[in-house]
DNA sequence: GGGTAATAGTTGATTTTGTAACTAACAAGC
DNA sequence: GCTTGTTAGTTACAAAATCAACTATTACCC
């Protein structure tokens, strides 16, 4: 198994960002499957609703990258549970606005806790300037701005 | 939609990583999928036995953190398509050896090649001293090192 | 050496995702 | 107002990931 190529696979971005981002979202992964029996797309649709308020599924899909048919899954879930309400919107009764109910808002804010004890955590292996580096370049790569 | 709590999914690093992961990855991901039929876990192999020679499944596994499962799916594909060639080890018969085949290896090449040049592109976002430091924070997180 | 545990890798059942096709509602043009 | 095209969201089916159980082989150890 010695070097036989030198391409450096641990230093491909894709790859590397990939390692990083699967290794970095282990635990809290774990946390909210075992304490709410979430899948990734729950938590994220439950963290939009529980930031911004009333959207609807278009919303947080285009905010978040996520495909309808995820979103519309994650939400038929979240509403089984009673995390929140559907209700369709009068003017355009094709879309639904969605809101967290009081148990929504409770998970929402146990696991966003959990969420900011978390990152300090992540961002303990760093300097304050280096963090906010890194945020600033993942948010470039991952097309948050420009 | 309007702001109702303040805390910030954009900055949280397991979705921010996980975004940046999956944007940068697109592109490439699709280069192997339409030249080669490939799937995640098929180029990740292939690139393993490309740039260290011969390897063993569960070395792979370890090396790129891949599950065992996925790693004997992903050699079964490669090897239907004569891209790798597996030899059983005659002193513990339990584990094979793999190695590329000159189709591999040519495919290996040139997925490389698309590689390099991808990842140029995805540095070219920052500085090199910022990319550098980018790599780095990422290996950390990834427990890469340290 | 015989029994028990550990290891490399595979297979099968279940869950989750991805893709495409669908329904229902609205919009635009004429 | 009727046809054609879009849009929000759902559903059905195929592909892929996950998890547990399995086979075959080697290691341990009494």
């Amino acid at each position: 198994m010695s070097e036989k190529d030198d391409f450096d696979l641990r230093n491909f971005l894709p790859f590397l960002l990939n390692q990083a981002a699967e290794e970095s979202s282990l635990a809290f992964q774990q946390i909210y499957k075992d304490r709410y029996g979430m899948l990734r797309t729950d938590w994220r649709v439950l963290f939009h609703l529980g930031i911004y308020g009333q959207m609807t599924a278009k919303e947080i899909g285009e905010r978040a990258r996520i495909h309808k048919t995820k979103i519309s899954r994650a939400v038929q879930r979240l509403s089984d549970r009673r995390f929140l309400t559907r209700t369709r919107d009068e003017t355009d009764r094709r879309s639904e606005h969605l809101m967290l109910t009081p148990a929504g808002e409770a998970a929402y804010r146990d696991l966003r806790a959990v969420a900011e004890s978390y990152d300090s955590r992540l961002a303990a292996h760093f300097t304050t300037g280096e963090a906010a580096l890194l945020r600033m370049m993942l948010r470039r790569l991952a097309g948050m701005e420009r």
